[in-house]
RNA sequence: GCCCCGGUAGCUCAGCUGGAUAGAGCAACGGACUUCUAAUCCGUAGGUCCCAGGUUCGAAUCCUGGCCGGGGCGCCA
């Protein structure tokens, strides 16, 4: 067994069981998982092994049995301090205090919390985010953004190097309408004001008339081709259009602590599409058919995927492939994520299918999530019920600026906007966030902005007060060095917090692995939770000397492992509430 | 018609790589602030895990078939 210095405790004792296992009944490589997981109830102990069950059959043996042959023959590991056998045939094992203890302690100087680099020296892409040009970011967009950040921070932690690209909607038809709504009815002082807002106004009174009026269809088209052929005049619009919507996303990504590395919109990809039909054609992978260029996926189970419409012009499918392609050439990565909306799932699996046969060596991953739908009716512009992500945003800064003003009325206004800010945000992060990305989810406004039991500012507020109890600390005792006095594992509260921080690494591979931040949410709730219970109930700085100075340093370990998380949601951890 | 999701407490949701008594929050009820921050804690009550079969020592979890709800299915992205 070659252990890295921070495996964990589940690691650990998973390559023990699984080698005792196959000493003690000679067994050899078997389908049969023998590590351990963890108890979901802490009178089992705290890992359990269920591979006495399983055995059962292949070793003709009773379950029970077999469990006590292996208790009898096996020799414990130093860190567990006893191990039980129940019920049909579970072994539970109950971890050494003083090894908790220990590996609580050793977690103080790790920066990574115990977490595993095992991103080292591999790339991932990750595409999130992708908002269309010229249209504001409303509600539905939160979730792409949050996740894919989320997801983007878990990836990083894990020592990846991590590519955020947010692949703009920055090129298609709709700039044809564009560009002649604008000249003609464009409200230069809205402009000014709320330039997104009016780019989109621009367009839809331009869709409307394009509908009853031919010949103004007629000129966005010759519009766009001029556009496409790269008219100076028009393609100097196109790029104002771009570079203003760009500028008001910024401010939501500002406020939203999102950062993006590249942002490549689908127009960087246009000249490679020749190329790309060139590529498919050449494979024999499109045909004609209808006048358009599709390729047929029938034997894969899906409906046929247009390449080329019958105007010439190129889809979705085929930028994206374009992406894909240069997006190997030029970062070699291990994985490319995407983050959309659940109903582009046909879409990504046509796509991947194809760049599969054409032997584009990537592992192509689509993390999707359920569409976001008001409680009465599904969101859409026409119903007028969208509710724009600025709005949303500061609503919720308000809201949470109103319980600082009560809770704290003394703080500086300064301080007291600064802290509302990073509470509203995270609460509207984090409701995201706790629940499955494939969760329908229904939106209320009670629900995003909820600032009590499971959200942000429960987290926020377990972190605040054990930096006020650390802060305390040490105006009474400026002289303690915490390190000179070891922590010890006694109360129950204790051991369930120690149990607890050493499973962070579990979450946070757990998250990354299966796209699901609602993983890492679930654990830090989980863990402010005990810790909480743990303030409420057990004197930290009353308690003798000791005691009271092991309790601190696990306050402390317990807000390292509250930053971290948090941090990896993408969540600020003020140090006062 | 075919494909993908969801259906768990009054409401909003976790749990779904099968494990031992199904969990939170909100709402309801009852307690705890001269104490380390009550955005908190402790407790009570609340469940045909949509239905019916199947696999298994064991099913909310896996399989099949239904029933509801959402989404997608050739020139929008």
């Amino acid at each position: 067994m070659n252990m890295r210095e921070f495996a964990t405790f589940e690691e650990r004792l998973s390559a023990w069981t699984t080698d005792t296992m196959q000493t003690v009944f000679g067994l050899e490589e078997s389908s049969v998982k023998l590590g351990v997981s963890p108890t979901q109830n802490e009178t089992f102990g705290d890992y359990q092994c269920n591979a006495a069950m399983e055995l059962a059959k292949v070793l003709k043996k009773a379950p029970r049995q077999i469990a006590q042959e292996f208790s009898d023959a096996a020799k414990l590991p130093d860190f567990v301090e006893k191990i039980e056998i129940a019920g049909p045939g579970f072994i539970n094992f109950f971890l050494s205090n003083a090894a908790l203890a220990e590996h609580i302690q050793s977690l103080e100087n790790d920066s990574h919390l115990g977490v595993e680099q095992a991103g080292q020296g591999k790339t991932v892409v990750i595409d999130y985010s992708s908002p269309n040009v010229a249209k504001p970011m409303h509600i539905g967009h939160i979730r792409s953004t949050v996740i894919g950040n989320a997801i983007d921070r878990l990836y990083r932690f894990l020592g990846y190097n991590v590519v955020a690209d947010n692949h703009l909607g920055d090129w298609g038809t709709q700039f044809g309408l564009m560009m002649v709504g604008f000249r003609s009815f464009v409200d230069e002082e809205a402009l000014a004001e709320a330039p997104v807002e009016e780019l989109e106004r621009v367009y839809i009174a331009s869709y409307n008339k394009s509908k009853e009026d031919p010949t103004w269809r007629d000129e966005a088209k010759k519009e766009l081709v001029k556009l496409q052929q790269g008219d100076a005049e028009n393609l100097a619009l196109w790029k104002q259009f771009i570079e203003l919507s760009i500028k008001e996303f910024d401010t939501i990504y500002d406020r939203l602590d999102v950062k993006f590395d590249l942002y490549r919109g689908e127009s960087f990809y246009n000249e490679q599409l020749p190329k790309m039909i060139e590529t498919l054609e050449g494979r024999g992978l499109a045909v004609e058919s209808d006048g358009a260029l599709i390729v047929d996926l029938e034997e894969d189970g899906m409906p046929v995927c247009i390449v080329r419409k019958s105007d010439g012009g190129y889809n979705y499918a085929t930028t994206d492939l374009a992406t894909v392609q240069s997006r190997i050439e030029e970062f070699d990565p291990e994985r490319i994520i995407y983050v959309t909306d659940e109903r582009q799932q046909l879409h990504f699996r046509q796509f991947f299918t194809i760049a599969k046969k054409l032997g584009m060596d990537a592992n192509l991953v689509h993390v999707w999530f359920g569409l976001m739908r008001l409680p009465e009716a599904t969101f859409s512009t026409r119903e007028g019920n969208v509710i724009k992500l600025a709005a949303l945003l500061d609503e919720a800064e308000a809201r949470a600026l109103e319980m600082v003003k009560s809770s704290s009325p003394d703080m500086p206004k300064e301080q007291q906007k600064e802290l509302a800010r990073a509470i509203g945000i995270g609460a509207i992060k984090y409701t995201d966030l706790s629940q499955n990305p494939q969760s329908l989810v229904t939106f209320t406004w009670e629900k995003a902005l909820n600032m009590e039991g499971n959200s942000a500012p429960y987290l926020q507020y377990a972190y605040a007060r054990i930096s006020s109890v650390y802060d305390k600390f040490h105006a009474k005792y400026p002289d303690a060095e915490l390190s000179q006095y070891p922590i010890i594992i006694e109360h129950e509260l204790e051991r369930r917090i120690a149990i607890k921080l050493s499973r962070f690494p579990a979450a946070v591979r757990a998250a990354a692995e299966n796209y699901r931040p609602n993983i890492m949410a679930d654990y830090l709730y989980d863990l402010a939770q005990i810790y909480s219970s743990f303030y409420q109930n057990v004197p930290f700085l009353k308690a003798d000397e000791g005691i009271r100075e092991s309790r601190i340093r696990l306050c402390r370990a317990t807000a390292a492992t509250l930053r971290k998380g948090l941090d990896l949601l993408g969540i600020e951890t003020p140090e006062r509430i």
